[in-house]
DNA sequence: GAGAGTCATACCGGCCCTGA
DNA sequence: TCAGGGCCGGTATGACTCTC
């Protein structure tokens, strides 16, 4: 179906006026649309332009406001009275600019999801149950049940009203980072029991399910949608005596997220994404979960630091880091992929700076940090000098206002970590870095012939590529897969992180599109319990889905952080929400971070290997020296 | 050639920062 | 305190490409 037989399809199930967004949004949840392309909202926009622009009398639609379609054949009581409801609710916004908030409106979610849930259940996919055994009539329900299912603004934009409504106006829990996961061990305090009120809110909204399962009619589905409003998951929220999680005090009076003044003041992104909170606090899980997932990596320089990550992983992920870091001495490493998840561009030998972080003492490091300071080091002294002492290594270092304590303490330390870094290279199958001869140490770049470690710096270039091609292509495939298979991969590679205990929940009012679980992360000596949103429909997550999920962290066992996972993108708004420190942490999965956890964790992927015999520096100098 | 889909871009309004 | 400027998101539209 094209996008404007689409759009009036769409109207006549809804049966009011629809902004283009939630005209595309339904189309694509009933899958109308027999192409969708990158951004079907801005083509269907430009379709329904473009049709009305040509103002033929087959033309079914007209505009009633800016973006905003009506069916041409409706009265304008009908129109109107669509138009008036929203107002009405919302409080009335700005037209043009929030044309698209005014048509945003709570409406049945559970029927949308049911029929999901459904589709879900038939294809044998690890996914949420339908809740009742009315879900079922619901599908079958009559056109003007249909379209009251249809109604929800399925998307993350609708969960933008949501939010609003929802974000409790109580201080946040204390001690916690919007993206630090080890935060959520942090006490935290136990879910606020609902007030009576709301869990009669709760009960409803179960019970309504029931009685969907009778066609309504016109009368009965405004109604409906109504009631779908009242009893939106989030109102349920609002009417819980105290926060759960996540509480944010952006809702406190007079802050931008201020409710109840019937608009939400846009947040002024800041400039320069990817703060400092959010880059260094990924804590004690895996770095491809801190929010923003690629971003952070970009704005440091290098990923974020992680403690526990599982030691798989870990190796996978080191290997790449020391490919990444391991050359100092090179000028510049090739120009990674633009755009999003493009890797850090390594310039210049500034070893020390780059792995130190911000500005750390030869001897407040460890490890591969130290030795990746020392390499930086090595590398600003002459090669043809021969090895550089270690007493040599820590004047440098000292001269530099890098060494904070004892020398020869450091001395020691600097041997240490360089053995330590040849074994972990060795065994992960590369080339060693140092190379010791009588106490002294080289770098074992400095035995090999100029062209050869030029040609290997290329095809670790080369490979670089090669794996984010390889990576962005999985992340395609993955997209394209049907969401029942979209889930299960993301199950099998949460299991592989040592995602235990994983159990579907059903969320009444739930996004459609969406599969819900509960688990719990086992970390060294600790358990996070989570809450997993996982989008089968592959669409990008926006801000509000954040929010939504940060304020029903209760609903999950109850968790203590979150993790929403998509094929599709994280919208910048969602990254900013993440990361707001003092909220429960809430990680964000998009394609590429799906398709590098699938990666890290051997799901779905093949590993491949080109064995390439290079000298042993190390032997034939011992071999050369007898 | 017409219709449809996609993308790029200009325009506009809102928000926030900064300086007077 | 307020106006100006910059940034950003939303929207509309033209241009290009592809298919029939």
């Amino acid at each position: 179906m094209t996008f404007t037989d689409a759009a009036a399809e769409v109207l006549r199930l809804i049966g009011r006026p629809l902004h283009y967004k939630e005209i595309t949004d339904i189309a694509i949840e009933k899958n109308l649309l027999s192409h969708v392309g990158k951004s079907p909202e801005v083509t269907m926009g430009a379709r329904l332009a473009a049709t009305l622009k040509k103002d033929t009398a087959d033309n079914p639609l007209v505009r009633v406001k800016p973006g905003v379609f009506a069916l041409r054949e409706w009265d304008e009581k009908t129109i109107k009275s669509g138009l008036d409801g929203k107002k009405g609710k919302r409080g009335g916004k700005p037209e043009a600019a929030k044309a698209r908030k005014d048509e945003e409106q709570p409406t049945l979610f559970e029927a949308a999801a049911d029929d999901e849930a459904a589709e879900e259940s038939d294809s044998g996919a690890l996914a949420a149950e339908p809740e009742t055994e009315a879900e079922a009539a619901d599908v079958e329900a009559e056109p003007a049940g249909e379209a009251a299912q249809a109604a929800p603004a399925l998307d993350d934009e609708a969960d933008d009203d949501e939010a609003l409504v929802a974000a409790p106006a109580a201080p946040a829990a204390a001690g916690l980072n919007g993206v630090e996961i080890p935060a959520a061990r942090e006490p935290v305090p136990p879910p606020a029991p609902s007030s009576p009120r709301a869990a009669g809110a709760y009960l409803d909204e179960e019970d309504g399910e029931l009685e969907d399962a009778e066609p309504p009619g016109p009368d009965e589905a405004m109604r409906a949608e109504a009631v779908a409003g009242a009893a939106e998951l989030f109102d349920e929220e609002d009417d819980d005596d105290q926060p759960i999680l996540g509480g944010e005090d952006r809702a406190t009076p007079g802050s931008s997220g201020e409710q109840g003044e019937g608009r939400r003041r846009r947040r002024r992104r800041r400039r320069g994404r990817g703060t400092a909170e959010a880059s260094t606090s990924s804590g004690g899980l895996p770095s491809y979960v801190a929010t923003p997932v690629f971003e952070a990596r970009r704005e440091n320089g290098r990923e974020p630091p992680r403690s526990d990550r599982t030691e798989r992983s870990d190796r996978t992920e080191r290997s790449d880091r020391t490919e990444r870091f391991d050359r100092p001495e090179r000028v510049e490493r090739v120009e990674r992929a633009e755009g999003f998840g493009a890797e850090p561009v390594y310039r210049g030998p500034q070893v020390i700076e780059l792995t130190g972080g911000e500005g750390h003492a030869l001897d407040d490091l460890a490890g591969r940090d130290l030795a990746d300071a020392v390499a930086g080091i090595l590398s600003t002294f002459d090669r043809n000098a021969g090895a550089v002492s270690l007493r040599q290594i820590a004047e440098t270092a000292q001269r530099r206002g890098r060494l904070a304590g004892d020398v020869q303490l450091v001395q020691s330390q600097v041997a240490a970590a360089v053995r330590a870094d040849n074994a972990r290279r060795t065994a992960a199958g590369q080339r060693p870095r140092f190379r010791f001869a009588g106490g002294r140490i080289a770098l074992t770049d400095w035995l090999l012939p100029g062209d050869l470690a030029r040609l290997e710096q290329e095809a670790l270039a080369a490979v670089e590529r090669y794996r984010d091609a390889a990576r962005r292509a999985f992340a395609r495939k993955i997209s394209e897969l049907p969401g029942h298979a979209f889930v299960e991969i993301c199950v099998l590679a949460l299991e592989r992180i040592g995602l235990g205990q994983l159990r579907a929940v059903r969320r009444a009012g739930a996004p459609g599109g969406e599969s819900h679980f509960s688990g719990a992360l086992r970390t060294a000596g600790d358990e996070i319990k989570l809450a997993l949103v996982i989008r089968r429909d592959g669409r990008e997550v926006g801000r509000e889905r954040v929010t939504e999920l940060r304020g029903s962290l209760h609903h999950y066992g109850p968790a203590t952080a979150g993790w929403i996972l998509t094929a599709g993108q994280m919208l910048s708004g969602a990254r900013e929400e993440a990361a707001i420190p003092g909220t429960a942490p809430i990680s964000l999965f998009d394609g590429l971070a799906v398709a590098r956890l699938c990666e890290d964790n051997d799901v779905a992927v093949l590993r491949a290997r080109l064995p390439i015999a290079i000298p042993d520096v190390d032997l034939l100098e011992a071999l050369r020296a007898s």
